[in-house]
DNA sequence: GCAAAATGTCAAG
DNA sequence: TTGACCTTTTGCA
């Protein structure tokens, strides 16, 4: 489920319902007790997202979660449920709670150890200010394919496999152009529209990419088979010229595109 | 009702 | 490059 937008969502609902809270922390699976004692009963300042990574700052300690492919938090109000499954972490206040199951990460880091962590990313586009200059520093820098750029945290973080596929093909580029020759002149509308895409999957809780003029129905709510022009939309005719989508992996995912449209 | 795939990453070899 | 993580959804019987 998770790209960045869902992080950063994230993010503020905890924000919204446990930050200023003492909050309970325990890890009923087990896998996760040693670090839950180590913020259980603490006051939560601030939950905060880069990338795909979540952070839960308690003091000098910060509980760092990254989803992965399958992580999911179910939260709600009033008393937590009995824990079922393999519940990694639990958070509770009297009034609230939120389940974390598995997750790729669920630590307790130091402030430093975060600080390593975005150090090694990409630009986020969902910061206040994005610039995308560093991502464009290390692009155009490598032999290897955008579509696979695209996808490495190092050069954008929060970017997952949804938003590749998409923006490239909005911008109408090939997936397997090397970086180093995407030019300063089609970086700085890739990046735009990376932003936009993302911002606007922030605001929505969701992924909808397509334009409405491209869409079967332009008025109501966007029917998730019209969510999206090229991912997961192999060998069904491309909206823009009606040659079949194309799948192939490319950095270790399914990657969706047309190749009459992103011949460039 | 079950198998396969899914918006991700890392460690082992 | 492969397996592990170990949940949820989708597609086929």
């Amino acid at each position: 489920m998770p790209e960045g937008h869902t992080l950063h969502r994230l993010a503020r609902s905890h924000r919204e319902r446990f930050a200023g809270r003492v909050v309970r922390v325990s890890s009923p699976q087990g896998r996760f007790a040693a670090g839950a004692a180590l913020v259980d009963g603490r006051l939560l300042d601030d939950v905060t997202a880069y990338g795909k990574h979540l952070f839960a700052w308690f003091g000098d300690r910060v509980v760092h979660g990254h989803l992965g492919l399958y992580g999911k938090f179910t939260s709600g109000v009033g008393a937590a449920p009995p824990p079922r499954g393999a519940l990694r972490m639990r958070w509770e206040t009297d009034d609230a709670w939120t389940d974390l199951r598995g997750a790729t990460a669920c630590e307790v880091l130091s402030p430093d150890e975060v600080e390593l962590i975005v150090a090694r990313l990409g630009p986020d586009p969902l910061v206040a200010r994005p610039d995308g200059g560093p991502a464009f520093d290390r692009l155009h820098r490598s032999r290897v394919a955008v579509g696979a750029l695209l996808m490495d945290q190092r050069v954008i973080a929060g970017i997952g496999n949804v938003y590749r596929a998409e923006v490239l093909y909005r911008q109408l580029l090939s997936p397997f152009r090397q970086g180093r020759d995407v030019t300063a002149a089609e970086w700085e509308p890739l990046w735009t529209d990376v932003v936009t895409a993302m911002r606007a999957g922030l605001r929505s809780g969701r992924i909808v990419t397509t334009r409405p003029e491209d869409r079967p129905r332009r008025s109501g709510r966007v029917r998730q088979e019209d969510a999206h022009y090229v991912y997961r939309r192999e060998g069904l005719p491309c909206r823009r010229c009606g040659t079949p989508v194309s799948r192939q992996v490319m950095a270790t995912r399914n990657l969706f595109w047309c190749r009459t449209c992103q011949a460039r």
